[in-house]
DNA sequence: ATGGTAGCGGTGCTA
């Protein structure tokens, strides 16, 4: 089983950069943020008729998470529990039914800039509810990955030059704690543990020239329970996608499980 | 170097 994210920024302006990749890379399963769309408004039927099941999580210009399968989808869940006030649209959750059941979840982590500020109290809160959300989540013992954009530079090596990142939302100690306690629930970080190999990004600004220098940093995850991490085969990025054609400043990455 | 670019939607916010 192969599932990949994908953060595409607005999917108006990516659908056919977004089939493109499909069609080469073929995940079973494609988890998108910032789809910048009402569920509505999201080119369902094109994506059904290239064999995926299509579930949204949209909102009026920004944010917006789907999840396409080509293998059967259960027990859809739109929103991350724990604030009934929130109406930002950042989670959404599904069984994939394959060879074995995979519970995955799609998220977009509050990017939190500027700080101080309420964008940040509210990405730190954002990551308190998740941190509950996956306790529960990872109580049924039960295969789980959890992989979108997380906002998080985890580590200094994932960054092609941490010193300007000092500041940021992305990589501020609070940011990066948060992160490491949802890995210390006995989550494994997927690239992480698949290679060693420092340089290696997810994103390049679309400003100052950041995909020619190869100023980019590592913040698409997937994170998996011990019953996930016990079937990973591999996890890569398909960075070439970044230089072609109108893309997004983000690119796909992958894992494949042994389900 | 306090800029720069892109998407959405039709202005200014978000990243």
């Amino acid at each position: 089983m192969k599932i990949a994210t994908f953060n595409i920024n607005g999917i108006k302006a990516r659908q056919d950069a977004l089939t493109e990749w499909l069609v080469e890379s073929a995940p079973d399963v494609a988890c998108l943020q910032e789809i910048k769309s009402l569920d509505e408004n999201f080119p369902r039927a094109h994506f059904e008729a290239m064999g995926y099941q299509v579930e949204t999580h949209g909102q009026k210009s920004f944010n917006g998470v789907a999840i396409l399968s080509k293998l059967p989808l259960e027990d859809v869940r739109r929103g991350l529990p724990g604030d009934e006030t929130d109406e930002q649209a950042r989670w959404i959750e599904a069984t994939v039914v394959g060879q074995k059941r995979v519970r995955v979840a799609g998220l977009y982590l509050p990017n939190g800039n500027p700080v101080p500020g309420p964008k940040y109290d509210y990405k730190l809160a954002w990551m308190a509810r998740m941190q509950a959300h996956v306790t529960q989540l990872l109580a049924q013992e039960i295969p789980l990955v959890l992989c979108g954009d997380y906002n998080v530079i985890p580590q200094p090596e994932d960054a092609a030059k941490p010193e300007a990142w000092i500041n940021d939302a992305l990589f501020l100690p609070q940011s990066r704690a948060a992160f490491q306690r949802l890995i210390a629930l006995g989550l494994t970080e997927a690239f992480r543990a698949r290679t060693e190999k420092p340089g290696q990004y997810t994103f390049w600004d679309f400003q100052a020239g950041a995909w020619e220098r190869n100023n980019g940093i590592r913040i698409d995850h997937h994170l998996l329970s011990p019953q996930a991490a016990d079937l990973l085969t591999d996890c890569q990025i398909d960075k070439s996608v970044r230089g072609r054609e109108r893309p997004s400043d983000h690119v796909p990455i992958w894992i494949t499980l042994d389900a």
